[in-house]
DNA sequence: GTCTATAACGAGATAGAC
DNA sequence: GTCTATCTCGTTATAGAC
């Protein structure tokens, strides 16, 4: 019998190990956890995680890798969808919400503010992300430009920059006080902004 | 002859140290950098630093309330202008555009990331600094509303949250970059969107 | 694949001389 | 205030048995 992926054996456990990283490093950052960390989690020595992932730098490349092909995912899911360009960017606001109400901080933005300490194929990682953040959103925003459900001015890309901006901002900021609300309210409102029909009540 | 703050001795060593510090945790974050660190920039050993900051929490306790009075400074200026309250926003925009001028991220931003790993003494210093933020901004925005500079719906207490949120997101995204137009375009527009006299054209 | 054992290094911190 | 010397602990990483 071939072996899958969903048998047991070769590849569980490094799912597993990933699993246990991602919640790490979106909490406590890149520099805020150690091997020694996840092996207490998991129930295994530090040296199998080593088999898994030889270095501390593979295994952040393969914890955004595997963000960023989810996260890809779910935005792929939602502009499949029959819906104005206005829903759709609630859609995406909230996928970023839905990682914070699982009280982590998205795991790109996080390593952001750590960029410069990251290995070199982190910060690769990294910018995708970010690139396909802005192409999705441009997408939709030209989108909702013309089905008449969204109204910003200039480039779509700068739009897109502010709105991903305001979100990892607004993220960060909500997780000091322990308090979506601060996340949800500012995102609302910006997004309520660029919604058409909307001129006299900023 | 009494000793003065300009005076040689006691007091300078400590705030060449918080110099050097500040850089180095507003580029690395606090888990980022080391006591050696510092005392190779500076030319002293490890252990003089522990005289003037015993512990790495109270240095950063330290360093975050000097960087609060010193932004609280640059706001009471700004806000003893005698300008409009849009005028008042970019020039709060442009505090923020310095840092990032200066090849470096809003500590208070940094260190949000790096929250939950905090000692609690530096998170409460931390939550002071986006306070006085808010309280700042929550009085320029009803100031520009009464001038007629400004145009926003509901609390500004949202408003400013989207502020801050967009200013530090924004910001931390610049960063992986390294072009600093990635916060001057989008923090532009968003500040636009706020202006008055721009009903048809967001 | 997982283990024990250990290497090699850097971290924050302290004692005590000067 | 600054130094040398040292401590203790945590970090990433490797060697080699099972």
């Amino acid at each position: 019998m071939a072996r899958t992926k969903s048998s047991q054996g070769a590849g569980v456990t490094s799912e597993r190990i990933l699993d246990v990283a991602e919640v790490l490093a979106q909490t406590r950052g890149f520099n805020g956890f150690s091997y020694a960390d996840i092996a207490a989690e998991i129930g295994i020595t530090k040296a199998s995680l080593h088999y898994h992932f030889p270095t501390k730098a593979s295994l952040g490349a393969a914890l955004v890798g595997r963000y960023r092909e989810n996260f890809q995912a779910a935005l792929a899911k939602i502009a499949a969808l029959n819906e104005p360009g206005i829903e759709k960017l609630r859609l995406y606001a909230g996928v970023y919400g839905q990682v914070l109400g699982a009280d982590r901080m998205c795991l790109c933005g996080m390593f952001a503010a750590e960029f410069s300490t990251l290995p070199e194929p982190i910060q690769g990682e990294l910018r995708q992300f970010f690139d396909e953040n802005e192409t999705w959103l441009v997408r939709v925003l030209e989108e909702g430009r013309r089905d008449g459900s969204l109204r910003f001015e200039g480039s779509a890309a700068d739009t897109a920059g502010l709105l991903t901006g305001a979100l990892e901002g607004s993220m960060l900021l909500a997780r000091s006080y322990r308090d979506n609300a601060r996340f949800i309210a500012p995102v609302g409102k910006l997004i309520q902004v660029l919604a058409v029909g909307n001129e006299a009540s900023r």
